[in-house]
DNA sequence: GTTCCTGCAAAAGCTTTGCAGAAGA
DNA sequence: TCTTCTGCAAAGCTTTTGCAGGAAC
């Protein structure tokens, strides 16, 4: 899936989603961001450029991009929710000192389950707790 | 990993943690029901047990028993935290119409990532979502 | 003009914390 | 006895909801 503010866009359009200033910049913020911000970042973050922004445009947009399928949640721990673009292939990793997520390439394809035969899956998460380089230095 | 009652409650005195009558009630829980269940639905079957049993506790067991690793954390909406059993080579899959969380056998072996190279991996969690097959009937 | 969006305030969950009394070793 | 555990009440967070005003089409 490509990423750039162009297509994305366009597929809020095909959606039937309107183009607002606020919804452009929480887009926009997610394609510069790839560090998996949580809603208190982007938050905090866009209120310097929109001061009137409000936290509840924040959850708004994002659950709007989320149904879209725009972005997926990362509910890698159950006291934050992060947000990211929609990059196919790839998992998560959380260090469980730092608590900086990374991400890796995995191949999805090669998991699968004869117990899911009759499932219809739409979404795989992938993800890994342990300890990040950085941190096993120290 | 055995999961009988008598294992556990020596890894629990290996661990240095007391056997209170609350504790081995969630342990025996967690063992009898493998549906991975909500604070809430731990708290309330057990009350009727215990009656004075409080949420605290059952909220301070399950991090004492995630903490041992006895436990495993599933976080896969932001909303709900659950707890299982530690059981290896098992994936969840969460229906987005019923909300069932399903497990199924999954070789984790085939999870590696050459990003991952220099990370220690301490924990391998895959969540998949999509439709179960009694809901894809109706 | 109608529909959808924003943002304030309040409410609703879920989880953690402080602490006094109880239980266990 | 001394340490640890329990459970009540309160606080802390994150997220959702209701609604009035505003923006977009």
């Amino acid at each position: 899936m490509k990423t750039s503010l162009e297509v994305l866009k366009q597929e809020l359009l095909d959606n039937n989603i309107h183009l607002s200033h606020q919804r452009l910049k929480v887009l926009e913020y997610l394609i510069q961001n790839h560090n998996h911000p949580t809603v208190e970042q982007i938050f905090t973050d866009l209120h310097k450029d929109i001061s009137t922004l409000s936290k509840t445009t924040v959850y708004n947009t994002l659950r709007v991009l989320e149904d879209a399928g725009l972005v997926r949640v990362i509910t890698i721990e159950g006291t934050e929710t992060r947000y990211d673009i929609e990059v196919e292939n790839h998992g998560h990793f959380k260090c469980k000192s730092c608590g900086k997520i990374y991400d890796f390439e995995i191949d999805m394809n090669v998991l699968s389950s004869p117990d899911l035969e009759k499932f219809q899956i739409s979404d795989k998460d992938v993800y890994f707790k342990g300890i990040c380089p950085r941190c096993s230095q120290h």
